[in-house]
DNA sequence: TCATAATCGTTAGCTTTGAAACGATAATAG
DNA sequence: CTATTATCGTTTCAAAGCTAACGATTATGA
């Protein structure tokens, strides 16, 4: 890649004992290649219902699993329980889902899809796995499994 | 991974005709580690100075480069040029950065980094380091040699 | 030359994001 | 049975982030 290479050619002048480049690469590319995916989907199939890629998170999380804890959305989605706040705001505005509060423990909020929040799913999901197997198309399917099961490991030993 | 079958078997019922396992698996691994490295980063590395992700990022190109033009900075970060604009504001208010426009295309504006900031970075960068070894220290040399190779041709196919 | 088009960065208005503080509720301890 | 702790979700406030519109500048073309 041109771009790496000069990089780190400037990065010999930086005070650092010894440069582990692999790992520089991995978390370059690693972090470049989530952040095309997020921008592509976005722009190319989450616009259409004007959803950002957390709150279509959301919304699968729901569609899955028909109602989940406000706690467990964070979790699932890696943004902190106040981002899940503002964002069911917005989704409840927009109708497609709505808060429901656990009678047994009145801390915890359930939020449930909505009829039209599942409709815009069953018409959003096709596309956003279309989108999917469109950016990996460039990996044989060994591929796809090798680089899935690096990740995983990698997610898994820093939990996460 | 157990969230990851239970999920499937859900899918199940989704209105699709064919399921490409393999590319969901990419994408939801690919996300879920670059968002636990950037909220893992920003968590213990760069909250010293108040930082996200995306500032030092500019940061660094700046550290790099001396002087980025405005649309390359952005290019480089995958935002668009509105949050350059935001987080050069920022960053000029904590003395990390100026502007400086062109003189010969009175359009271009250049961001150029201070003493201040370059003594920031020294600062952060070997930490950040430290970090980027750490997150994927479970990874043997060449497990990340391949996946850095596996990413760069996911970035390249799809002009991320 | 001068009008039109293209490019660049900022602004406006909104949603997303997180840390910290806050209220409400539940669990625990004495 | 009360008092203390712990947990949960929201609110507050600031920064990050996007789209679209805008003003300023440069390039193009007739």
């Amino acid at each position: 890649m041109p771009e790496e290479k000069e990089t780190i050619n400037k990065l010999a002048k930086a005070p650092i004992e010894s440069l582990h480049l692999d790992s520089i690469a991995v978390v370059t590319n690693l972090y470049r290649a989530a952040q095309g995916l997020r921008n592509k989907m976005e722009r190319e199939v989450l616009s259409d219902h004007g959803l950002s890629w957390t709150s279509f998170s959301i919304l699968y999380d729901l569609w899955i699993w028909e109602s989940v804890e406000t706690k467990k959305l964070a979790l699932s989605a890696g943004v902190s329980k106040a981002t899940i706040s503002n964002i069911t705001n917005t989704l409840e505005r927009k109708e497609l889902c709505y808060r429901k509060i656990d009678n047994r423990d009145r801390r915890i909020t359930y939020v449930v899809l909505t009829d039209k929040g599942r409709k815009v799913m069953e018409d959003l999901y096709p596309k956003f796995h279309r989108g999917e197997v469109e950016v990996v198309s460039s990996l044989s399917i060994d591929e796809q499994k090798v680089i899935s099961s690096l990740l995983r490991r990698v997610i898994r030993e820093n939990n996460f």
